[in-house]
DNA sequence: TGAAAACAGCGTCAAATGTCCTCTTTTCCC
DNA sequence: GGGAAAAGAGGACATTTGACGCTGTTTTCA
C-alpha cells in the first residue's frame, strides 16, 4: 500500500532517498472498512493521514442527528481535522470511511520533525493548505448563490470520481439538498 | 493611522524595535472612499492588506451580475485574494469599501521579504491561516446546514460589529438568502 | 439644496423545496 | 443462502422561498 504513497510523492516533490526514508519510518500503514469511524466528534484529533485507496468522509452533525457531510477525500489527499490537531481541543467533526480503504497515519509530532528535517515537504503542505482555502471558498460562493441544479453539475463535473462511488443521499448531504431535490434534479435532467 | 497596526502587532506577537521598523518600512498606507474597488475581477492581486479602520467585502458576481460576498473584513483583519496573489492568476474575486476605511498594503515580494527575516511573523500568519480555515468549514457547515433564521442568529452573535455597520442586502447576501426572506425573519423574531 | 440613488418594508403570486409516506431493488453480513 | 438493512424513486401535501412590483424614507453627491 505504501507504493501508492510514494509514487505521490515523487510526482509532487523532488526529495533524496534518505528524506523519503525518514517520512517512511514514522508512517503507519492501516487498512480500514467501510462505515469505520476513524474521529469522533468530541475526541482530540492526533493524527495526518494519506488515502492511498479509498474515500473517506469528514461531516458534522446537527442536534437533531442529521448528519452534514464537508468533505470527500478520495485516493491521494490528506485528512485530518486542523482546528482539533493544532490547538488540542475536541473535534466538532466526525471521519469515517465511505469505503474500504487504505491508509497512511502520521502523529502531529511525528509530522512536525518531518517538517523541520525537510523543508521542502512544508513547502509543498503550504501550497496544498492554499489551495484549500481556494477551494473552501469556491465551495461556500456555490453555496450560497447556485440553484440545486448547478450545485449537482459542479459536484459532477469537479469530482467525477467521487461521484461515481459514493451513494446519492451522501452527495445531497454534501450539497445541502434533500435527496428529494436532487432525485428531482437528477429527474430533470434525463428529458434534455 | 500606522498606530492603530502597531498596536494590533505588540498585542499579537513579541517583535522587536528593529522588526517592528522594518516592517513599517515596506507599509503604504492609504485611505479609501466607500464603494472605492481595491481589487477587481479580472485584475492580478498584488498586495496584502491590513484593515485599521472601515469594512472591506470580498465578493463574487454570476453571469446576471448578482453579487454575493464572501467575506467581511472590519478592523484589524487582513485581505487579500490568496488565489491570484500566490498563482499571479486574474482574481475571480472583487474586493472593496463597504465603509470609509484606513488600510495598510504591502506587496507579496515585500510580505515575503518580511517572512524571512522575521520568523515569527510567517508563524503568526500561519496561525491565521488555520483560523481561517477552520472559520471556512464551519461557514460551510452553516451553509450547507442551517435554516435561514439560524444562519441570521450566528451572523448576528458572530460578527456584531458587522452586523451593526452593513446594510441588510448585503447580510442576505453574505448568507445566501434573498433580502425578502431575511426581512421575515427579522419581522418573525420580533414577535418573540 | 435638490435630484437621484440606495435602502428597506410589504403584499401577492408562483415556483421550489422539504417532509412523510410507500414501494422496490440492491447490498450487506451472519 | 436468506433475512435485514440500505438506497433510492415517486406521490401527496404543506411550507418556504423567491420574484416582482410598489411605497416611503434616508442618504448621497453634484
Amino acid at each position: 500500500m505504501y507504493a501508492e504513497f510514494e509514487t505521490y510523492l515523487r510526482d509532487n516533490m523532488q526529495l533524496s532517498d534518505d528524506e523519503l526514508r525518514l517520512i517512511h519510518s514514522f508512517a503507519v500503514e492501516k487498512k480500514v472498512r467501510r462505515k469505520q469511524v476513524l474521529l469522533q466528534e468530541g475526541e482530540i484529533c492526533r493524527f495526518k493521514i494519506f488515502v492511498c485507496k479509498g474515500i473517506l468522509r469528514t461531516y458534522r452533525t446537527r442536534e437533531d442527528g442529521t448528519e452534514h457531510i464537508v468533505q470527500f477525500s478520495p485516493e491521494n489527499l490528506w485528512v485530518t481535522e486542523p482546528e482539533s490537531l493544532h490547538n488540542h481541543t475536541p473535534s466538532r467533526y466526525y471521519i469515517d470511511a465511505v469505503e474500504d480503504s487504505e491508509l497512511i497515519f502520521w502523529t502531529k509530532s511525528d509530522f512536525d520533525t518531518l517538517f523541520v528535517q525537510i523543508p521542502r515537504l512544508k513547502y509543498f503542505t503550504e501550497r496544498l493548505i492554499s489551495r484549500n482555502v481556494t477551494l473552501g471558498r469556491d465551495r461556500i460562493f456555490s453555496a450560497i448563490s447556485a440553484t440545486p441544479e448547478e450545485k449537482y453539475d459542479e459536484f459532477v463535473q469537479t469530482y467525477p470520481s467521487v461521484f461515481a462511488r459514493v451513494p446519492l443521499h451522501m452527495i445531497a448531504s454534501y450539497l445541502g439538498l434533500s435527496l428529494k431535490t436532487l432525485s428531482r434534479v437528477r429527474h430533470a435532467q434525463l428529458k434534455r
